[in-house]
DNA sequence: TCCACTTTGGCAACGCTGTTGCGAAACTGC
DNA sequence: GCAGTTTCGCAACAGCGTTGCCAAAGTGGA
């Protein structure tokens, strides 16, 4: 019997190594939300609710791997002054590779997300793969030059559909030559690196709890209007992605019966009905669109927030959030909207974040952690 | 600091009593799942991913409290023939109380979720707090009568909106006379037992979950067409309540940009052109705006299957149904379309399952385990 | 009939987890 | 200067699942 049950059944029991490696992974989140600033031990006891005791040994393995460092003290509240804990975030790096239809982007993050090093370029996502993959493995050699230290892995964010676990796409709208492409497995030959393959609202949508867009608990929707309209659910500090990463298919929404043909055989879609109002420079009515099916999404999931972005929206991003508040505080019970802090950058460092998630406990619900290398057990 | 640390913080550090009350919720709930034909030792350990030793001594622990029992050999497979390991059912009961818009349904089943009393009664919901709580009150006790051990709680199960946690009612449609009434202090204080309180739809679909109709880890959507229209979902496993139990709003799903108009404010809700068609007599139009919506669901979420339910649905399931699957057939990619095995008892029993989910780890997702007395920490 | 083999499952010792008990360090406030 | 508070580590500990080992009880071949 494998003394680490990472793979196997379907609801895993847990032994003592998956008990220490979610609790490492948890502090460690922890000092990453803490940011520059820090927590003392004692501020992280409280926060996990473990004895004061357990998080100095916890912290301690953390500091002998080089994942954290002490940083001076705090002012005192009445007794002995807290020692403030920080992450050490040139630890290790991780990259991001944003496939647009039409671009390239690769980032290198260091374990806070920072982004050290980023490089955009043109590309035809269907020039074939041999061409494709060319690309990003001479853009990712580029950045990584930048890393002083350990690289974990890389993260790939591209629209959809594809499998995550696997890492084998499917038929990308509009490149059906990609269907049942390894990707995964292809790119990490090529770079000598693990890799992870994800929807493109997906690892914006991890991007963003990793920024601490809501609670470590908390659900949004990030909904991406670019080429098309898509989005990223978060649900209970999760990312969503169904059992076959098909969760997210905002776009084909039906929202007008009967309603104008969409090339995906349905009947008044929303993204046909957004598209067209874009594509007549009406972007008031696209933002009512946008809010009524954000409003029906808010309804079906009760999220807390939602969360707009992509390159369409971003050109306007004033206009939508305004339109899509109108739309969400009649009937949304009052859901905040904000565009997302991110950018343009959002996917990118979001597929970035796909290779660091695990190191912080925040992989998909019930998925345990990937613990760093020099945490685990001797 | 608190040994367990079970209501502390929103991201929970687990110690090694949560550990042990995980597993052995886990193993309950396979027996459970296994039902009269039980399960050997070795099994358990194969599917939890446990040592065969570990599982040896969380049985072991289950049969001192009554939980579970020998039960005879299997056949021998090669080797020493496995001892069948079984659930004891009568070892603890539950009651789900069913409170609907004209009736009341109260029900008490055992550990295996087995119904062993139930009874129905006329009620009106606007009566006034007093006089549901008393047909309450004297309906539960007169199923109480029939549980020879343990009374483990009571589960409410009544339409939205409320919220869960607490236990207080909101604006229940139609009633607006229960808006903040504390439910579940209110009848814990008058039966004297523990109650938990959740949307009809939330309840039904967790009943669903302990029955199997998905995988441990599965994800389904139960459309509940009554009086009104709702659904309940379950993602990864788990009920999906959002914040404040809102989720599962699906009857203001907007489907018809601009439609008719909803009581609750908007234009062309699923619930308003469904109710319409059903007053119409016009069953196939009602099931095609079902499945559309449906489909927009399965969608959005990725679900494995879809289960039909309620009084309306259930008078004519097999035009329901076959029109849902029409719809999900086309567009849904393939999802399968059920009708809720538990008929018009789906609701009240998922009630009673809301008392015994935590005994099994079918908790929300991230939720700790409630462990029985006695299979706890000495 | 015997023996090798497989499978199930328990006993005892073990390593590792977080916890508890206790004390040192370092600051505030009287 | 002393009491009180807060932070944090050392050492001993209880309890978790694991490992090593063995007994029990069947199958199947010689």
């Amino acid at each position: 019997m494998a003394p680490v049950n990472r793979t196997s059944p379907a609801t895993p029991g847990a032994n003592l190594t998956a008990l220490r490696d979610h609790n490492t992974a948890l502090v460690l989140g922890l000092l990453r939300d803490a940011g520059p600033e820090g927590a003392s031990r004692a501020e992280l006891a409280a926060r996990t609710g473990l004895t004061p005791q357990a998080v100095s040994k916890i912290t301690a393995r953390l500091r002998a791997a080089g994942l954290a460092a002490e940083a001076g003290r705090r002012a005192s509240t009445g007794g002995k002054p807290p020692t403030v804990l920080r992450l050490v975030p040139d630890a290790a790096h991780a990259v991001g590779v944003h496939l647009d239809r039409d671009a390239l982007t690769v980032t290198l993050v260091d374990l806070s997300g920072a982004e050290t090093a980023t490089r955009t370029s043109p590309l035809d996502l269907g020039a074939g793969a041999e061409t494709v993959l060319d690309a990003v493995t001479a853009e990712v050699a580029q950045v990584r030059a930048a890393a002083g230290s350990a690289l974990l892995g890389a993260g790939v964010a591209l629209p959809g559909p594809l499998d995550h676990r696997t890492g084998v796409l499917h038929r990308v709208t509009g490149f059906p030559q990609w269907d049942g492409f390894p990707l995964r497995d292809a790119l990490a030959g090529r770079l000598g690196l693990p890799v992870v393959v994800d929807k493109d609202t997906n690892a914006a949508a991890l991007g963003l709890v990793l920024r601490r867009c809501v609670g470590p608990a908390g659900s949004f929707a990030y909904l991406h209007l670019g080429t098309g309209l898509g989005a990223g659910l978060v649900l209970g500090g999760a990312v969503h992605r169904g059992a076959r990463t098909g969760a997210g298919e905002f776009g084909h929404q039906v929202l007008l019966l009967d309603g104008p043909p969409c090339p995906c055989g349905n009947r008044g879609c929303i993204e046909v009905l957004c598209l067209d109002a874009v594509a007549r420079g009406d972007i008031a009515e696209a933002a009512r669109l946008l809010g009524t099916g954000a409003a029906n999404l808010v309804r079906l999931l009760d999220v807390d927030l939602v969360l707009l972005g992509g390159g369409t929206l971003l050109r306007d991003a004033a206009a939508y959030a305004g339109g899509v508040r109108d739309v969400l505080g009649d009937t949304g019970g009052g859901v905040p909207v904000a565009v997302t802090p991110a950018g343009d950058r959002t996917v990118v460092e979001g597929a970035a974040e796909l290779v660091l998630a695990s190191l912080f406990g925040r992989e998909s619900r019930g998925g345990l952690t990937h613990p760093f290398p020099g945490t685990s057990r001797p």
